[in-house]
DNA sequence: ATGACGTCCTGCCTGC
DNA sequence: TGCAGGCAGGACGTCA
């Protein structure tokens, strides 16, 4: 599923495909894709509008255009952006944007739970409510020691959610949590406020690492998530835990077990995360 | 305010 | 072989 490094992948190809390309228009096949406005106010509004900047926000990838709102994407968990000048448009297309050199943008959604959303300038609708949440990412230097252990203190929920919440790590999803908790050895089911300032601090640089590893590595392929030329990416051959339930853990040799907390799989190793 | 949990949605996998 | 049911999971709404 794309989480922030593979969102910044699919941001870096786009800026090269996109920048400074004209939507001449869209077609929508499926309208509950669209978060906001209206389907008809939204074909309206994207019309020969040009492509001024690409940029990204946690797992959000915006582009701004010349006429002064911003196209933004959610990918969910099976979302991806396409950039195609020939071949036949996947099933699962749900928007195709039509560009002024002849290629389509398409807005691949098997399960329809992705979104995008036109938002003008001075608009700050309530449906992009969490983006205007969201806190700092754990790439960015604000999200430093004191930062976090403010954050983590504060919280009784267990370390795994917390990681999860946007309003505490903008962009860590399920892979790349996983991974942090594994390489700092601490297990998914600990209380955020009890974790000693040793293991806070292990954390912190786990997850700064593993995201930064995700992003030299072009994403983690191990669903859905795809390139804009389809390629996928490579981080799957370095995870640790995820996706690795049953197999042994490469420290230890313990098999890598799975466990629910909320409605998703976690991945740990019961040896090495204390 | 916080935490726990259900819901959305579709494709894929499993089991009968 | 065919099909029902379970599962995956990010964000968000609801409830205690």
């Amino acid at each position: 599923m794309p989480e922030l490094p593979e969102v910044e992948t699919i941001k870096r190809e786009l800026q090269t495909l996109l920048t400074g390309k004209t939507i001449v228009r869209c077609r929508v096949m499926r309208p509950d894709i669209i978060g906001y406005p209206e389907t008809r106010e939204f074909k309206r509004r994207i019309r020969n509008q040009v492509i001024t900047r690409i940029h990204r926000r946690a797992k959000y990838l915006l582009m701004d255009l010349a006429g002064g709102s911003t196209l933004i994407f959610h990918l969910r968990l099976s979302g991806a952006l396409l950039v195609k000048t020939k071949g036949k448009i996947s099933r699962h297309a749900r928007i195709v944007f039509l560009l002024n050199d002849g290629s389509n943008l398409i807005f691949d959604e098997p399960r329809v739970l992705g979104r995008a959303y036109l938002i003008n300038k001075d608009e700050q609708p309530h449906v992009l409510k969490g983006f205007h949440e969201l806190s700092y990412e754990p790439i960015s230097p604000e999200f430093d020691l004191a930062y976090f252990a403010k954050n983590l203190g504060k919280r009784k929920a267990i370390i795994k959610s917390v990681l999860l919440d946007q309003k505490v790590c903008a962009g860590v999803g399920n892979i790349y949590s996983d991974e942090a908790l594994f390489r700092a050895g601490i297990r998914p089911f600990r209380r955020a406020s009890r974790l000693k300032p040793a293991e806070i601090f292990k954390l912190l640089l786990a997850l700064k690492d593993v995201l930064h590893l995700g992003i030299k590595h072009l994403g983690t392929s191990v669903s859905d998530y795809r390139r804009v030329n389809e390629q996928t990416g490579n981080f799957q051959k370095m995870l640790r835990v995820y996706a690795q339930e049953g197999k042994p853990c490469k420290v230890c040799g313990t098999p890598i077990v799975v466990k629910k907390i909320g409605n998703r799989g976690t991945r740990y190793c019961p040896k090495c995360q204390k």
